[in-house]
DNA sequence: CTTTTGATGCCCT
DNA sequence: GGGCATCAAAAGA
């Protein structure tokens, strides 16, 4: 994903724009700006003292977005575990704060191309060769009945 | 192992 | 000054 460390996505969370839960809910603003762009755009947004990372999805305008829940770290588990260092192996990055700190992910990144850009994201073998099971998502206080978090049995 | 609870920094209003 | 798409530690089973 970022110069040379980076892993495989296996549980993410879909928001809308006519959702309440989405930042993009109440209309464009600084913070979520670059949830407007086209879709391969990179949003990078800070919470607590986290960062999160979605990707874009849809056309520009559309405030939709994918956000990245777990991943599997796959390259450079060397350097993800240095910044991840005093922590067991699995919880390296298996929550949305945690997997950008271990792959470097800052507000830097936000609004940038995910094809092009310093940080990418690409499709590899079929999604459908994994169970996907959808559920509720996690950590909001709105819409929290909208199956919308989907992620991938062993 | 799962569930609960409190501490947090920072952007937005 | 409020609110938050969280984290980590502590408690329960």
């Amino acid at each position: 994903m970022v110069d040379g460390v980076g892993g495989r996505i296996v549980e993410t969370e879909a928001y809308h724009e006519d959702e309440p839960a989405c930042h993009a809910h109440r209309g464009e603003t600084r913070r979520n700006r670059s949830m407007f762009q086209a879709g391969g755009t990179l949003y990078v947004y800070r919470i607590h003292q986290s960062i999160c990372c979605n990707v874009v999805a849809g056309p520009a305008g559309a405030g939709l977005a994918v956000l990245v829940r777990a991943i599997v770290p796959e390259l450079g588990r060397e350097r993800i575990a240095a910044r991840r260092a005093g922590r067991r192996e699995r919880e390296w990055t298996n929550g949305p704060g945690k997997l950008c700190a271990a792959l470097g992910i800052g507000l830097e990144h936000d609004g940038t191309s995910l094809i092009e850009g310093p940080v990418q994201v690409w499709q590899g073998e079929s999604p459908a060769e994994g169970r996907i099971v959808a559920g509720p998502r996690i950590g909001i206080s709105k819409a929290v009945d909208l199956p919308w978090r989907f992620l991938l049995s062993d």
